[in-house]
DNA sequence: GTCTATAAGGGGATAGAC
DNA sequence: GTCTATCCCCTTATAGAC
């Protein structure tokens, strides 16, 4: 990714990047001009053509990207398929904290700037989300089958509890109340009661 | 709300409201173009400033109009503090979830686009959004205090659950699967397990 | 690798005719 | 109540100097 035109610096590639995300969290893609990000970055705007063909690819690029690695850290993170359902369950909510604690405004992009992407790249993006929600569908249509998790829907309870834990991104603050490993201990409370399961911090009874 | 210029006609009034609405929520407040919405209602673009002093306004009126049905109907929905917890929070979702799931375009537009508000006007709208969380809050931290309801950290499980039940909006469709009605009944399940208490369809005995 | 200059077009908003 | 015409500014992207 972070495609180049050109054989450019890598840091100023970064900087683009990061000026990029920054802004475009903040005020929107169609609302931040290159000229904007060149003059975040420290260049003219005729320079950002090295690092990006077009402002276009800039978006898909960021959000691309975060998706990967997003997939490729939960893949990391996850609990192979004979490991206890609790604990599959509890490692998914406690990575998805974490990892989206610390990527507000990537996570911010991600959503938001779905309907700026061209239609190629708007299914590449969605392709990729899919692939992640069905990490925890996995996880909870194996539950409901086991008989440890009670889901109803599997869809609306998959949608629910990752809506519920993304939710964490819009008022998460650094400098608040609370810590992250907190957070990731109440968030894991609530999933375990979302369907049904005793949380594993509170008990290993069953309901 | 809606302000005029002039004393212009209300049909194009109301037309002018509900495309901006529509190519807002499909492009973004900034990727929409006065020229565009004009198109959209079937008029000039210098005859949309009768309706409204600038775009701005526009976008605050959609917004904050919004927020304002939501206040209204949700006092309306709502039980008196001395009906049963259960009641109240189950009436709570059921409401939430109807109101938002007719209203998908201006709950996209009142989430997305905060940030395209000019800071006294992102104020008010922030502050009724305030008013309608605390709504919530209230009846968890009711139901907390009565032993009912177990919340953990309030403020983390209030904006967790407005967060789940919010999320109907980003996948529902007129033409799915599921009914309204069926997806109400699944989130107030939801809810209800949320907190550690019975949902109302299953059995009234407690936890 | 970055700059300046510029092409080509779209933006919000207003004036004044009808 | 709406239209046409226009002002002035900003946009993305490219060309070519250094």
């Amino acid at each position: 990714m972070a495609r180049k035109t050109g054989s450019s610096g890598e840091k100023t590639a970064q900087a683009v990047r990061k000026a990029a995300i920054n802004l475009i969290a903040q005020h929107g893609y169609a609302a931040v001009s290159m000229r904007q990000i060149a003059r975040e970055v420290g260049v003219q705007a005729g320079a950002l053509y090295l690092y990006t063909p077009d402002k276009q690819t800039l978006l898909f690029d960021i959000m691309s990207v975060h998706m990967e690695e997003l997939l490729a850290a939960a893949e990391r993170a996850f609990l192979p398929g004979d490991a206890p359902l609790s604990d599959r369950l509890e490692a998914f909510v406690r990575f998805h904290i974490s990892h989206h604690i610390g990527r507000q405004a990537e996570v911010f992009i991600s959503y938001m700037e779905l309907r700026n992407l061209e239609p190629e790249n708007f299914n590449a993006v969605e392709a990729l989300r899919r692939r992640y929600e069905d990490m925890l569908g996995k996880i909870l249509s194996d539950g409901a089958r086991a008989g440890v998790f009670a889901t109803g829907d599997l869809r609306v309870s998959t949608m629910a509890m990752i809506a519920m834990l993304t939710g964490v991104s819009t008022w998460f603050s650094e400098t608040g109340r609370l810590t992250p490993a907190a957070i990731e201990d109440h968030y894991v409370e609530l999933a375990f009661r979302m369907v049904g399961a005793p949380p594993p911090a509170l008990s290993q009874a069953a309901e």
